[in-house]
DNA sequence: TGAAATGTTGGGGCG
DNA sequence: ACGCCCCAACATTTC
């Protein structure tokens, strides 16, 4: 005898059947499970999700009704606020048990804590539960009982409770059918979908929801031995590509885990596997430290940066966001970016560290960019990427890290694949100078069809006075 | 998960 | 044969 008749499960970024702790506790207590969705960006703040998650979730939602009612289920969707959406569905549900899995950052923990005190003093039981993290944030701290600022000791205290970890729950098979009664609302009527089309380079890049999780965790496995070389190789594709499916939890880091380790056993493949886990592991490192310092998301964990001083340019900014700096390999990714909502994370470091240092704009500018136009823009991730990458955040770049991207175009790019790719405009131009136009003989130039100024940018920076620049506002800081 | 400047070494050309 | 120079390759230091 179950304790409970009627559940809500209350989905936010776990949009997944298989390894959801709210899912199997609400099934394993209540005779009848309601699957609940309530879209209310404004309870994120400043940090609502942006254009290109917008789009990833309407598709999510669509894929997580489509294999809810594949179980004789269906997915509730409703509008905020949360509370206001939560009471109304125990309402006309006669449910007594609201179960989800926890959200960490600083805007979700205020409204899930109210939440959760409102429910309380209803009489309404409620089961918080972890389905996003591989451990809750402050159970991994060092000797002192403080939590880690630096990655590697941290990984290494997390690495050895790795074996600790449960495996990942099963997927029900089938589920028990939802009330006629319960109101609801039809996901077009939320307007996820941009109004004009520009999402079509999402659409041939991506398949949110479930099912396309777990083939690309699939797939991601059976080349992983290449992983440890071949990820900074922007010009292939052997990066895992799982991060919009983690951000939006159609996929549990757990099963990323168990998946990735039970699934190779050869050297190679296994090595591939600890060096893509390491990964997963700044992800869980970015999380505890957002939980940690909740305003890290709009200032400087190193207070010494609080008092730096930006450069404010509108159009330097807009030359970047639109890849239009003039710098091919900058270029590229920011253009592979507003294609496709996802840049490789080599380049991310390259263009963050452009904007940040050589043209000394605002780190918060680029997040804020890197927030609307990313499919798995991810506050706890963004925010600790960022302030890396300035040299104001935890176990940061040092401020004299400031990366060539032209040096690191030819390191990376080596077969120049990647930008001609994605500059075509530049495709024509020799080997020895598609990386750096400008430097280009102007016979060189006409033979390919590039004309400075007009087919393709001037830089907007030299990179060698901006170096220059930046290590002397960095040393003022100190 | 840097780059540039500076320092050191050693092979080979050449008088 | 020998010393000298050049310079690439590598190592170290500095920002």
């Amino acid at each position: 005898m179950k304790t409970h008749r009627t559940a809500l499960v209350w989905f936010r970024r776990d949009l997944r059947l298989t390894d959801n702790p709210a899912l199997l506790h609400a099934l394993a207590n209540a005779e009848r499970v309601v699957p609940l969705f309530v879209f209310a960006p404004e309870e994120e703040q400043q940090w609502a999700p942006g254009a290109a998650s917008l789009w990833w979730l309407h598709h999510s939602l669509a894929a997580l009704n489509g294999s809810l009612r594949k179980l004789g289920s269906a997915l509730v969707l409703q509008t905020g606020p949360s509370l206001t959406a939560l009471r109304r569905a125990l309402r006309e549900t006669d449910a007594t048990l609201v179960c989800w899995n926890k959200l960490y950052e600083p805007a979700a923990l205020k409204r899930d804590a109210e939440v959760a005190a409102a429910l309380d003093a209803d009489g309404v039981s409620v089961e918080q539960t972890n389905g996003t993290l591989l451990f809750e944030p402050g159970s991994i701290l060092n000797g002192s009982k403080l939590p880690y600022r630096v990655f590697t000791p941290f990984w290494r205290t997390l690495d050895k409770e790795l074996v600790t970890l449960p495996a990942p729950l099963r997927a029900p098979r089938q589920l028990p059918a939802i009330p006629r009664n319960v109101s609801r609302v039809e996901l077009d009527t939320l307007e996820l979908l941009p109004k004009i089309a520009w999402d079509q380079g999402l659409a041939d890049t991506w398949t949110p929801g479930e099912a396309g999780a777990l083939k690309q965790l699939k797939d991601f496995g059976k080349h992983v031995a290449a992983y440890p070389t071949g990820r900074d190789r922007p010009d292939r594709e052997e990066t895992s590509r799982l991060a919009p499916h983690l951000h939006f939890g159609e996929l549990g880091p757990r099963q990323v885990v168990a998946t990735l380790r039970h699934a190779h056993p050869g050297a190679a493949e296994s090595r591939g596997t600890e060096s893509y886990l390491r990964q997963v592991g700044w992800r869980e490192f970015a999380h505890h430290l957002l939980f940690h310092f909740p305003a890290t998301t709009d200032a400087p964990l190193n207070p010494m940066f609080a008092k730096q001083k930006w450069r404010r340019s509108r159009a330097d900014l807009r030359a970047w966001q639109r890849g239009a700096t003039g710098i091919p390999l900058v270029d590229a990714g920011m253009r592979e970016l507003w294609r496709t909502g996802w840049m490789h994370n080599r380049v991310r470091m390259i263009v963050a560290s452009l904007l940040t240092k050589n043209l000394q704009i605002h780190w918060l500018e680029g997040a804020h960019w890197f927030w609307d136009t990313l499919v798995d823009a991810d506050l706890a991730n963004n925010t600790l990427g960022w302030q890396w990458v300035a040299g104001c955040g935890a176990d940061a770049a040092p401020y004299y890290r400031i990366f060539n991207p032209v040096l690191q175009a030819k390191r990376f790019d080596p077969l120049r694949g990647y930008i001609r790719q994605w500059l075509p405009e530049l495709a024509r131009l020799p080997d020895r100078w598609i990386h750096q136009p400008w430097t280009a003989p102007d016979a060189v130039l006409k033979h390919a069809g590039v004309e400075l100024g007009v087919t393709y940018p001037r830089p907007v920076v030299d990179l060698g006075e901006s170096r220059n620049r930046a290590l002397q506002v960095y040393s003022e800081l100190r």
